[in-house]
RNA sequence: GCCGGGAUGGCGGAAUUGGCAGACGCGCUGGACUUAGGAUCCAGUGCCGUAAAAGGCGUGCAGGUUCAAGUCCUGUUCCCGGCACCA
């Protein structure tokens, strides 16, 4: 690693202090030198974090979301594998059999990209950039098991892929269809709707999303669409934002589709969905997605009409696209045509207008403007009829009744007319009770090359045959010429487009589509249980032992994995199930979704300048500094502001407490190793009473609420009260402290931050003479007694304002704390002459109530 | 527009159950050490006010509940994230 030496010359010579006797070199903390020893040493011992295959302690399976191997690691990164790494030292300590591995998310299309604009290979590409994160990943310290590593973009991970892909196939869960798709013409692909970003490509942001109709393969999400709704509630570990967000994707509704009929020869049924039928004698429109294919029959008779619809079209695109289409300026047209409501035979006009999507429900709406906001306000730019057919109106309208025409119905009770409307309906076979999901089925071809081959083929006599599992993985070729142009790479390779059928062994072509990668990504924290199993993508029992009856004990990364990803994981664990594989029903147990890391408020990002790179904070300041800064300067679920001040001040408190240590290590002394005595000093017991209370500190804000920040200061407020001790900081000649009891602080206060500052952390435990590994060293224990403070402060307040404190020994009574409180002379002037109307005492305050 | 989260000193943040607002870090000010300090150590640092005190004000804004509110309630503004006019 010539460059990193380079900095530790160059470090070292910044901090240069010329033939300065009064402190030695061992007193000044180099983080480099430190971090390479250990990184060394780490090197050597691959079983260092290997999790233990058959195990008598309680297993904990910790997991960082898998990185797409871009070429660098960013902050975000570096936070994410702290947060991990922390957990998991912690849980080690804490005596559990750990998992945590990690591997690479290493299909899709960057990859491609790179080799057209620097005509690298995709293949070559990704594992080029796959070997320096690992290498930067080490060089952070991070305690990953290795030997799970997987890397998805080979075939002996994406064989699996296609195993799976052949079993939802024949469960008649993956499925062929013609549809409209989302094409991105700077991809060049296809985009699932999920992945469509205010009705742009979410990897080109300003390029707009194109319709176009392909056969795609589809996987049957929507099966699962109940349950996955339902278990959301068995997920008490996970952060409700992120359920919410999942309910809400899933989208359940329940209501009606009725079939409207167009007036005339044709007849042509038009199926609206409902959730108010109660109201359907109150349409008095019916309203059609300029998509629809009824608007396109009716345009295509209708030049003037197909002019106008294209408009609409085009607002609707333009709205997508600045993601404003909650909020479009409603505009329609009417098609001349009529529809009838099948209730009453009533003709109502057909219109075509800009706020009614194709792609949720069936594309039609009846508009009831009495009862629906959205429908009044359309009615009114438009003079369409509103009538009132039920109590109550419209919310918040400004009162629709008025308006209501001569043909009013009756009002009735809302409420009262869904059920008779419905049994109706039912009975005369025009409408059916339905339940409509948001949720759509996954589509995952992608005319791509980087992906996993869909191992399916083409025969003329046969027509779509699976390639037999036994023929499995279906290779990716290499040498493959990736152009721009539309349509998969896969097409252009003889040698892989043209194969034999399974079935008849005559000629056939080969799928030319390859696998969304978020196949990859929704089932590989199960092969890490079991990484390099040859007949199966995992062993059951293997699988079953790590993920037992709830999943994955706690699963961390970015909140913008919220939906998809974390969807299609949950699909793919329930189908699992049902194939026997394994025995839970959720992958994951908790889940963390961890804040951004931002600099100057805004998001980091190239265009802006203002990117953070690991491998400069790591060349200034250390591996452990900016882990730890990564850590301390917000809670993790917050956003972090990144501060180059702020990271200096960690690493200055690094070396504060690198030379205290240094200055206080006496291990070869006799006194080190004895017991601590019962009698201590007033001082010396301050100093053991901080410790114990750091230790519950450190060990409550670790446990309970995740906050590291609040860790770290707390083992920060030890370190300033040990300097500015009268019996063992700089102030002190010469330690007046029993050396067990100065052996116990430190030791303890470096095992409090070896989860944080691993370096740091085992070069002390070396430093302060522990023998065995600090890694599973046990993590410390408070005793509460010890951290009990002699005397206490209560503040006390008069009607409410803090007007002083008094001191008390613990264990005094309430009533004395009050009187006490009241004969204080401190408040006399506060009391005198009043009238005390109560005293309150809750066990932390006073509280004197005077009139 | 809907859903979710947030707003606390000059800055990042702390305050875990309604109980001392501002822990810890940064920055700033002063001092010590020093040829030097951008190293290190010590002290101070919410705002107004004062020679110093006393005192007053203070958690986006306006109200409310309470002996007591950053925390609970009602309304409201702004910022961030997500989204779906979802019938």
């Amino acid at each position: 690693m010539p460059q990193e030496e380079r900095t530790i010359v160059k470090s070292a010579s910044a901090a240069e202090e010329p033939n300065r006797e009064d402190r030695g070199r061992d007193e000044r903390y180099n983080p480099h030198q430190i971090e390479e020893k250990w990184f060394k040493r780490w090197q050597q011992d691959s079983s260092l974090y290997a999790a233990e295959p058959h195990s008598s302690k309680p297993k904990y399976y910790v997991l960082e979301m898998l990185p797409y191997p871009s070429g660098a690691l960013h902050m975000g990164h570096v936070r994410n594998y702290a947060i991990g790494d922390a957990l998991a030292r912690y849980m080690w300590m804490n005596g559990y059999n750990v998992l945590h591995p990690m591997g690479w998310d290493s299909f899709g299309l960057p990859a491609e990209n790179a080799a057209i604009s620097a005509k690298v290979p995709p293949r070559e590409w990704t594992l080029r950039n796959i070997a320096n994160m690992k290498a930067q990943m080490k060089r952070l310290g991070f305690g990953y098991d290795w030997s799970r590593e997987i890397t998805t973009c080979l075939p002996d991970y994406y064989k699996w892929n296609q195993w799976f892909f052949l079993k939802l196939y024949r469960r008649g869960l993956a499925y062929r269809k013609k549809s409209k798709v989302n094409w991105c013409p700077k991809c060049a692909t296809v985009l699932a709707n999920e992945q469509v970003v205010g009705g742009c490509c979410w990897r080109h942001e300003d390029t707009p999303v194109e319709q176009r109709e392909l056969e795609q393969w589809f996987l049957r999400i929507t099966n699962y669409a109940d349950e996955l709704l339902r278990d959301l509630d068995r997920l008490p570990g996970w952060p409700e934002k992120v359920r919410i967000m999942q309910r809400n994707w899933i989208g359940r509704s329940e209501g009606t589709l009725v079939d409207f009929r167009l007036d005339g020869p044709s007849g042509e049924k038009i199926s609206v969905f409902t959730t108010r039928v109660d109201t359907i004698l109150g349409a008095t429109s019916v309203q059609l997605a300029p998509q629809h294919t009824i608007t396109e029959k009716l345009a295509a008779a209708d030049p003037e009409l197909r002019k106008k619809v294209d408009q609409l079209i085009a607002e609707q695109a333009k709205a997508k696209e600045t993601g404003d289409i909650g909020n479009i300026e409603k505009h329609g047209v009417n098609t001349g045509h009529f529809a009838i409501n099948p209730y009453n035979g009533e003709k109502v006009p057909v219109w075509v207008a800009n706020y009614i999507l194709m792609d949720y429900g069936t594309g039609a709406i009846m508009s009831v403007p009495a009862h629906d906001e959205r429908d009044f306000e359309f009615a009114k730019k438009y003079g369409i009829e509103i009538r009132q057919v039920i109590e109550p109106s419209v919310a918040r309208a400004p009162s629709p009744a008025k308006e209501v025409s001569d043909k009013s119905v009756r009002p009735t009770q809302s409420g009262e007319m869904p059920f008779t409307t419905l049994a109706f309906a039912e009975q005369k076979g025009f409408g059916k009770a339905t339940v409509t999901f948001r949720l759509k089925d996954w589509g995952i071809s992608r005319q791509r090359y980087w992906g996993t081959p869909i191992p399916m083929v083409y025969c003329d006599e046969d027509g779509v045959v699976p390639v037999a599992e036994k023929d499995l993985p279906v290779i990716l070729p290499e040498n493959v010429e990736i152009t721009l142009t539309g349509g998969s790479p896969l097409v252009q390779v003889p040698e892989f487009l043209n194969t034999t059928c399974p079935k008849c062994g005559g000629l056939a072509r080969r799928e030319t589509d390859t696998m969304d990668t978020f196949v990859d990504s929704s089932w590989y924290f199960y092969r890490y249980t079991d990484a390099h199993n040859e007949r199966a993508p995992f062993d059951s029992k293997i699988a079953g032992y790590w993920f037992g009856e709830k999943g994955i004990d706690q699963y961390i990364g970015g909140v913008e994995h919220a939906i998809l990803h974390l969807i299609y994981s949950r699909f793919w664990t329930k189908f699992m199930r049902d194939l026997g594989l394994i025995k839970n029903s959720e992958p994951v147990e908790r889940l963390f979704t961890q804040g951004m890391v931002i600099k100057g408020g805004a998001k980091m990002s190239k265009s802006l300048g203002n990117v953070v790179a690991p491998d400069e904070m790591i060349a200034r300041f250390g591996a452990d500094a900016a882990r730890m800064y990564s850590l301390f300067a917000a809670p993790p679920d917050r956003d972090l502001d990144w501060q180059e001040s702020g990271i200096e001040g960690i690493q200055r408190f690094l070396s504060r407490l690198y030379r205290f240590v240094a200055k206080n290590a006496h291990p070869n002394d006799a006194a080190w190793n004895k017991s601590i005595p019962t009698e201590l000093s007033p001082e010396a017991r301050a100093i053991q009473r901080k410790l114990h209370q750091t230790i519950k500190r450190v060990t409550d804000d670790f446990q309970g609420r995740w906050h590291f920040n609040t860790c770290i200061a707390a083992t920060m407020e030890l370190v300033n009260e040990l300097y500015s001790s009268e019996i063992v900081g700089e102030r002190a000649s010469s330690p007046a402290i029993p050396l067990s009891l100065l052996a116990d602080v430190q030791r303890n206060l470096v095992l409090l931050l070896a989860p944080f500052a691993p370096f740091l952390a085992h070069e002390l435990w070396e430093m302060l003479g522990g023998k065995s590994s600090l890694l599973k060293a046990p993590w410390p224990k408070y005793d509460p007694e010890l951290a009990k403070e002699e005397e206490i402060e209560i503040p006390v307040q008069v009607n409410g304002k803090l007007r002083g404190k008094i001191v008390i020994a613990p264990g005094v009574g309430e009533e004395e704390i009050k009187q006490r409180a009241l004969a204080d002379e401190k408040f006399q002037s506060y009391i005198a002459g009043k009238q005390i109307v109560k005293v309150i005492f809750t066990g932390k305050l006073v509280s004197i109530v005077v009139r």
